[in-house]
DNA sequence: CTATTTTATGTCATATTTGACATATTAGAA
DNA sequence: TTCTAATATGTCAAATATGACATAAAATAG
């Protein structure tokens, strides 16, 4: 039953393409949000790891609370570039969001 | 002179804060940006390698020719969302594009 | 070189994102 | 439990991103 997914989306406000016969997400769309609530994620995990409070957060990025809510919920009403210069904002390096997006588990790998 | 930097990043639309006494980018500004052009290079790197036209790409992504011009530029008026979505399209993983962002020059790299 | 294709730049109406606010819900302590 | 802080959800005007279009500039043939 993928059309209970897709529903779970579209309530969010994500807008989905028509895809395939069976309505399955296709690949890329996938893909998209997939990496968008792994970005999203990380906001928060690394917000709690240095024990803020959203409030906190928002008033370090100049925003408000319920905008970092949504950011961590990972609702479709908030951007990528709002999500990374968050993480920014908490220390979280280029190299870290590049080692989450490739599903390395350790944060500050480097490959030789 | 870091005001050169700063006025080239105004003049094309950056929105920079304040900053330090120096009038340079605070680090996390910096980043982001890196991380923007990154991405729109890629962009632009990709769409050469399958020989495709801008013109080709924007269809593809349901755009125009004029703003995928932009996005490879990085210009600030194109959001990462849409840089993403376009990478997706023109069949780069999300592991790719980590990659990139954690500087491994080999795009398929996977850590152990 | 000239013609043709591709890419860059500027503008604009429309669409989406944004911070702010109110308020509901939840989590956690006493 | 009740009280309180934290988080979630909904709305809205203002700010920003978007596709479309025109046209300029640059690249590439021929």
């Amino acid at each position: 039953m993928k059309q209970q997914k897709r529903k779970q989306l579209e309530e969010k406000g994500f807008r989905i393409g028509s895809a395939s016969d069976f309505l399955e997400l296709i690949p890329e769309e996938e893909s998209y949000i997939e990496i968008r609530l792994e970005i999203s994620g990380l906001v928060k995990s690394q917000r709690r790891k240095r024990g803020w409070t959203q409030q906190q957060l928002a008033r370090a990025i100049g925003s408000s609370q319920s905008r970092v809510a949504k950011m961590e919920a990972g609702e479709p009403s908030t951007s990528l570039d709002l999500m990374i210069k968050t993480l920014l904002r908490l220390g979280v390096s280029k190299t870290q969001i590049g080692n989450l997006l490739t599903g390395n588990l350790n944060p500050d790998f480097e490959p030789a």
